[in-house]
DNA sequence: TGACATCTACGAATTTGTTCGTATGATGTC
DNA sequence: GACATCATACGAACAAATTCGTAGATGTCA
């Protein structure tokens, strides 16, 4: 019933990231974090009252001024739509998004190391080796 | 003017696999290609029509069965997806994305591998060293 | 208290994506 | 030549996302 949809649209997303940043907050305050966007606060408004019902933000209106909190966090939201890409565009392999990400856009050398690492991580925990 | 979407949406990303798997190819045959959308046929039709209008697909009209060819190919459209999602959901940092793909779909050991060894030409290539 | 600011609710307009039915014309078959 | 088949074109309906204006309730403060 009440599942989180599998991909937050734009406007949405841009919500739930000042969300994530600012843990729960206002409707104003999320407004003014979104200035980029030039719209009116209503919209910004009318938008969390959609994610309300949508399920996507719970809001407490105990206060004349609603505060809205993000149901999944930030992490949960990414995989989805990494996974959701990866369906849509990659015939679902991690491994052709993931070469794809770095032959356009080369991370930085700290980066690669992180990278390095987890992958490293990941053959130790399978059992792998690799010299 | 006829730069081409950033996004093609869900149909239209459908239809483009088929293009690049088939070549060029006719509304029907994509149509046959896409049985799992259980859509009709002018369904089809009219999306392709729309991506010739929006410059995603050319197609060649001097027979009566007109033929479809995707304009970008499927590295370009991926890499744009990719980069995308990157600035909507992981503040621009292909390093978050490939780590939090990696950290929900584990590719298999050959295609950690085959990542490793892109990081390793990656570190060659501009220089750095890991130890 | 009265003026003004701020908040939510709500309806509505607009745009875009998706779907399909129908019309119309070309092609092919018997 | 008549008729079924297949193609494109096109209009229209529908849903979803986004935007905003206005109304009404509540709070502030001089």
């Amino acid at each position: 019933m009440s599942r989180i949809r599998v991909r937050p649209t734009d406007a949405e997303l841009a919500i739930l990231q000042v969300l994530w940043e600012q843990g729960p907050t206002t409707v104003r305050l999320v407004h003014e974090a979104l200035e980029a966007r030039e719209t009116g606060y209503t919209t910004t408004l009318k938008l969390m009252q959609i994610m309300a019902e949508k399920g996507l933000v719970t809001r407490d209106e105990s206060a004349r001024t609603h505060v809205y909190t993000a149901v999944a966090n930030q992490a949960e939201t990414q995989q989805r739509l990494i996974a959701d890409l990866m369906d849509r565009a990659f015939g679902g392999s991690a491994a052709a998004l993931v070469m794809q990400a770095l032959s356009s856009q080369p991370a930085s050398a700290e980066e690669l190391a992180e990278i390095e690492q987890l992958i490293a991580d990941f053959q130790v925990g399978t059992g792998e080796r690799h010299d």
